[in-house]
DNA sequence: TGCCCGATTAACT
DNA sequence: GTTAATCGGGCAA
């Protein structure tokens, strides 16, 4: 039986953190999957939403680590942070893609999509799958509906540049689970 | 107060 | 490969 995640595993670097998370699952309300891919955002970061200080939007950022940062993404779309390293750092990492597990017909629905591979690879896509939305901006990730849970066994982790943004964008802090088909983007291979 | 643009996605050509 | 959809945050004025 996996280990369930609790706020302390978050209270690492943020560079820790991120790629320990891929193959770890996680549920909302009874429906998620693995994490396969995401992203480290780091406040000292010019990329990051915390990099110029503390604002009503990315207050929860400023606060102690374990806790969900969502923001609205152009206007149309949720993301899903999780909040890491000791109060104040203001770092956090980007939960980008999920290989589907639990709840698939809630999914389908929610997405008006039949192929599981669509589901949630992408940030904004795993979140309409999930059903996260502002309502679920500050709340611990230790408790319901939030379910997390370590990985169990072997996963073969692979790092890349970041998706989606214009700054820093020469950083591999993109994390993901190698060869998985549900990644946003398969990571190019290294020269 | 106004303007620009983004940690995106889906639907185009 | 390109682009519309869509709107709040952040910064200039």
């Amino acid at each position: 039986m996996p280990k369930r995640l609790t706020r302390s595993f978050f209270r690492r670097s943020v560079h820790e953190v991120a790629p320990d998370l891929i193959g770890a699952t996680l549920f909302v309300a009874g429906v998620g999957g693995r994490l396969v891919e995401v992203e480290a955002y780091h406040h000292t970061d010019p990329a990051a939403h915390s990099f110029r200080g503390p604002t009503a939007r990315n207050s929860v950022m400023f606060g102690p680590p374990g806790f969900a940062y969502v923001y609205r993404s152009y206007g149309m779309h949720w993301c899903l942070n999780f909040v890491c390293e000791p109060k104040g750092s203001a770092s956090a990492v980007l939960i980008r893609a999920i290989e589907p597990t639990a709840g698939l017909a809630v999914m389908r629905r929610r997405r008006g999509l039949a192929d599981a591979r669509l589901l949630c690879s992408g940030p904004g896509r795993l979140c309409e799958a999930l059903g996260v939305t502002a309502a679920h901006y500050g709340l611990a990730l230790d408790e319901p509906p939030f379910e997390l849970f370590a990985r169990d066994g072997e996963v073969e982790v692979i790092a890349g540049p970041r998706i989606g943004i214009t700054k820093a964008t020469d950083k591999p802090w993109r994390y993901g689970e190698k060869g998985s088909r549900f990644l946003s983007k398969p990571f190019t291979p290294e020269a």
